[in-house]
DNA sequence: GCTGACATGTAAGCAGTTACATGATTAT
DNA sequence: ATAATCATGTAACTGCTTACATGTCAGC
């Protein structure tokens, strides 16, 4: 899965903007894939150049005018090649376990606040997909849910285990 | 986080080869690093005309001769300054969650057999995270600890939620 | 006049990956 | 012989990020 997959298949719906991406990019993804500008504009110029795009420029008012991409057969075949290939294998790249991993070089209180720190971010993220499963409860499909729903499990997981590690060192602090 | 302090780290413990590295990494941090040789080697060389490690030959027999690398003052200097950076955002790429997001363009078939396979990923990965906390259960420290008990609550939570999320979409097709 | 949301883009560079290339040694 | 494990490396490429650059329009 490439940003060019993903950018195909946002456009698969309905036609969007590059700014229009990003934002999706920004609220619907945040968990589990990211893009910047510099990748979303330098893709829709290569897709539209080789024939899966094609774009209209609208006028607004109000607002600055923008460019509206929209899919083509070719785009949408390239698409479904995409969704016949293998599954990858999901990546995380996380620097709180790599530093849970090195903790022997930190002391006592560095890694109690490392730990509360994920703790917050985390529980803030387990908010943040809530909000959106209320938000989007009537239209969202049943794929759409599954990526919620294990978005909310994981992280709850997360933060359960953490709290219970945390009390474990507080403990053990205390007695030595 | 990047690559180079994940290899300073490493060589804090003890002197490593590049070929130690790689399997340091294939053995723990499987599920929240990566690396390869291409990665490994340039860095070795790099950290040592930076004068961060250096390096000794070592004859074995019965297997080629290996580089052993050495961290230097000045290389755990460098370790220690990226202890104090700030905690990066956690990073996950998955291919998975994107499909099921864009489920609507496969069919009930094939999203059933990506779940599918998908608990069985999950399930080799919490099985090889028991196995691998049995193994260390006695020199194991808290933060090691930790990192692998995340590792395993978050996997049992995103296949309990698959399972109950496949168990509805089978009722659901049923019915259709 | 300035801030903030909306909007588009480029260029340089980075942190890797992938594919290739080589070779020792042991076990089958 | 030949496969498997151990071992080291390079070169080309890629898919992005970061920083920069520019501009519109609304509301305060």
């Amino acid at each position: 899965m490439k940003g060019r997959d993903v950018v195909l298949g946002l456009l698969m719906e309905k036609e969007l903007s590059g700014y229009d991406i990003k934002m999706v990019f920004e609220e619907i993804f945040t968990h589990f894939f990211d893009g910047s500008f510099g990748m979303i504009y330098p893709t829709l110029r290569q897709l539209e150049k080789d024939g899966k795009i094609r774009k209209e420029v609208v006028m607004q008012d109000g607002k600055p005018n923008k460019k509206m991409f929209f899919i083509t057969d070719e785009g949408r075949k390239e698409f479904q090649q995409y969704l016949q290939s293998d599954v990858e294998k999901e990546v995380l790249r996380s620097d709180f376990l790599m530093r849970m991993y090195f903790g022997k070089y930190s002391d006592v209180s560095t890694i109690q606040k490392w730990m509360e720190e994920e703790i917050k971010r985390k529980e803030a993220d387990i908010e943040d997909l809530l909000s959106k499963y209320e938000t989007w409860k009537k239209g969202i499909t049943f794929e759409e849910e599954v990526s919620l729903e294990i978005g909310i499990a994981t992280y709850t997981a997360e933060v359960e285990t953490l709290k219970r590690k945390l009390t474990q060192l507080k403990k053990k602090d205390a007695l030595e």
